[in-house]
DNA sequence: GTACAAGAAATTGTTGACAATCTTGAATGT
DNA sequence: ACATTCAAGATTGTCAACAATTTCTTGTAC
């Protein structure tokens, strides 16, 4: 065991381990129901016990980390139907940023989103997945950003963390472009047009419509 | 300084501590923006103050608690305008209950809302304001709980003690029952009626005036 | 009188050691 | 062979001491 990419010469500080262990889970690094050993990430980041468990601890809370009494702490395994669940309620939010930027945008901000628009279109003609998953990352970003809503903005965050897993296989689904673009270009329509209930039911029918996705590869 | 209704004979676990000062701080023992010294709560509460110290650190990621680097922690002092975000938030959240509630919902439980909906009606008339708030609380959590949908129960449930102390003013003001009133009938209507698209609809319209409230008394 | 600087006090951050608990595996009896 | 007991090892939970940082106080120069 070595230190892994962190600077070495000294110890970790909680926060930084905190966001060390985050990006390794979310990252894939620690696998799901992976045993969380404290003195054994003490060992391999080069930090002390204490401090492990104290950004362990707050892995928990946020919902990356479960954790039973006496038994220590393992990578929660998301099930799909928490998926579902956490895509639902991203529904709900990200429905209500999109109500709140479609009430709030700037005229610079519509421009730049119709140009996304053209990118995402032409990504999908030429068959480019990966600039239409940036694309797309971009597009919610900035309908979270521009709603200027913080406290919808951090809960998001949070429930991406959780189920980034199942997100990431969809991308990969063949034909989803075809499906998905239609819905992120009415997304981009209504917010730009200042139409706040379209612009919430748009990305609702959108995020429920992955929701549906995530639900059929269990079944 | 002694120890405060605890079991005196050993000293509180974390989990434990986690209790007492989250039900301190959203009970108003400890007043917003007070200062949380570890030394202090530590001989306070009888605990060690490592305890306090990872006590502190979960309610920081609930959000209850504020810290910063190197000097310490209080309570977090939320904002009018943080509080109709939470509220705004809350409206999503509760109004995607309110809908899964209006799928799923059983005879038994429709009869108990409908119940329910008798004794607020009572409760107005009579002028009961006790009696009133106690089933607009029992109302809220069992639509959640109809629902069935641990994310947003545990994301809803979170918000709520952040922004308890606005809710609890709001109780108190007058002709505030004879607005609400009827949208608590209008969401209990629609999630016995199996309506999920007016369920979620009341319930959003519900907790968004309850956001102009909140957002009222600022200006 | 005010601004600045240095030292003291208070407070937080970190660590290693010890205690409590759980898990594993061998020994024993049936 | 199988179940039970019990001891050894591994792991987590707790604590008190030490280090680092910030804040407060005091003294001094201008």
């Amino acid at each position: 065991m070595e230190t892994l990419g962190g600077i070495t010469g000294r110890s970790l500080t909680v926060a930084e381990l905190v966001d060390v262990l985050r990006s390794a889970i979310v990252g894939g690094d620690l696998v799901p129901n992976q045993r969380l050993v404290e003195a054994d990430l003490a060992a391999e980041y080069g930090a002390s016990r204490g401090n492990i468990r104290a950004a362990l601890a707050e892995l928990t809370v946020e919902g990356l980390v479960e954790r039973v009494q006496n038994r220590g702490a393992r990578v929660r395994a998301v099930s799909v139907e928490e998926a579902v669940e956490i895509t639902e309620v991203r529904a709900a939010l990200e429905a209500l940023c999109a109500r709140k930027a479609a009430e709030r945008i700037t005229a610079d901000e519509a421009a730049e989103l119709q140009k996304l628009a053209g990118r995402m279109k032409d990504a999908v003609e030429r068959g480019d997945r990966d600039s239409y998953s940036e694309c797309n990352q971009i597009l919610h970003a900035r309908v979270i950003d521009i709603s200027a809503q913080q406290t919808a903005a951090a809960t998001i965050h949070r429930l991406r963390g959780q189920a980034v897993r199942f997100q990431f296989r969809l991308a990969r689904q063949p034909g989803r472009p075809a499906v998905s673009l239609p819905q992120h270009l009415a997304i981009i329509d209504a917010v730009c047009a200042h139409n706040p209930d379209a612009a919430a039911h748009a990305m609702r029918v959108h995020l429920e419509s992955v929701a549906d996705v995530i639900r059929s590869t269990h079944t």
